[in-house]
DNA sequence: GCGTGTACCGAATAAAGGTC
DNA sequence: GACCTTTATTCGGTACACGC
């Protein structure tokens, strides 16, 4: 199947999505900015994917600058691969307080550049397909639902990274099924092999609850992929806080900039109601414009907060030592007692 | 259907965890 | 140990899952 013409949507047959043609040259973009704002605007709209400006330390950040550094530098896969994003970075001279940076470049990079750079650097035609190096999705099996044989319920997955420049790839509908073979077991799971569309991902169904089958030798599976998103989104193995493991651990710090945020957000919020959604930018803004003596104040009170949370953090440790060091002398006791006991 | 709990969104920051 | 990546934190509104 060919590359969709320009203008046409990028969404083939039977839910394919191809790039589209290209825009303009590169060497076109990399020259001039206004050609490179036109077409990145017009791509994301043929794409159906979502564009906007990020802000980084209170300023927009430059995309056409990224572009051209990223592409000078090979491509974002050869960025990630030779680990350059740091590099890349102190380019655009963020704040030495910017500590993540070259993630978050990245990040934008990857939801907002990467397909564009597919089409205008390298000159992909065909179907969409994603950096080689994935955003970690995480797959969990869930305890419901679960279709008559073999009772390895549905795979359910979810993502903490942007939300993918959607369609990224050849990838299920929500709802669709596809097949897959078993081929190999363990306690409570299996290993399994399953292709969806053109993709053929190894990986693991478990059940926690429920002995394996018996006869584990290689026999097709059905599986499913649940059809709301939302659900997608809410399935993910998301560590758990620290808090809410353990109630007693010490509430982290918080920066100078979580005690202007507070603030703030309470100003705004009798100023202008019915706009808290703008507010964070807002507020990003008001931080970046302080003075460096305004911002200090905001700082100082952080770095209390920074003294109480490791005054807080010890004393939670040695009382977790403690405890443990009980626990242990109790248990030996206890062993030592039965083993008395029992001679 | 209602109440409760929780993820998510936005930006900036820093701690913690992970990798080499 | 240096560097990279992920997560928690601030806030309120919204949407959704789940139990009763």
């Amino acid at each position: 199947m060919s590359p969709v013409a320009k203008g046409e949507s990028s969404r083939g047959l039977q839910g394919v999505h191809y790039y589209p043609a290209p825009l303009s040259s590169h060497d076109e973009i990399v020259k001039d900015s206004v050609v490179f704002w036109d077409t990145l605007r017009r791509f994301h709209f043929m794409m159906n994917t979502r564009f906007m400006i990020p802000v980084i330390g209170g300023k927009e950040l430059d995309l056409h600058l990224l572009y051209v550094e990223v592409t000078r530098r090979g491509g974002y896969e050869k960025v990630v691969e030779e680990k350059k994003w740091r590099e890349v970075g102190n380019i655009f001279m963020f704040s030495p307080t910017t500590t993540s940076a070259s993630f978050v470049l990245r990040k934008h990079y990857r939801s907002l550049l990467f397909s564009y750079e597919q089409v205008h650097c390298f000159k992909k035609q065909g179907p969409i397909c994603s950096p080689s190096a994935p955003a970690p999705v995480a797959f969990s099996i869930s305890n419901r639902n679960y279709s008559d044989k073999p009772e390895l319920g549905l795979v359910e997955y979810s993502s903490k990274m942007p939300k993918p420049a959607k369609p990224i790839r050849d990838c299920p509908v929500p709802g669709s099924e596809g097949t897959g073979t078993i081929t190999g077991k363990f306690d409570c799971g299996y290993l399994v092999t399953v292709r969806l569309g053109s993709e053929v991902l190894n990986g693991v169904l478990y059940h926690p609850e429920e002995p394996v089958l018996s006869d584990a030798s290689p026999e097709p599976i059905n599986f499913r992929v649940p059809d709301t998103k939302r659900s997608c989104r809410r399935s993910g193995l998301k560590r758990r806080s620290r808090r809410r493991e353990d109630p007693n651990h010490p509430k982290p710090n918080r920066s100078g900039y979580n005690f202007f945020f507070a603030e703030k957000h309470c100003k705004f919020k009798s100023l202008y109601p019915n706009r808290e959604r703008e507010f964070t930018k807002m507020i990003g803004e008001s931080w970046s414009n302080l003075t460096a003596e305004d911002r200090m104040v905001y700082q100082n009170i952080g770095v209390k907060d920074k003294e109480r949370y490791k005054r807080e953090l010890e004393e939670y440790k040695e009382k977790k030592k403690l405890r443990q060091t009980t626990e242990v002398n109790r248990d030996t006791e206890l062993i030592s007692k039965a083993k008395k006991e029992s001679q």
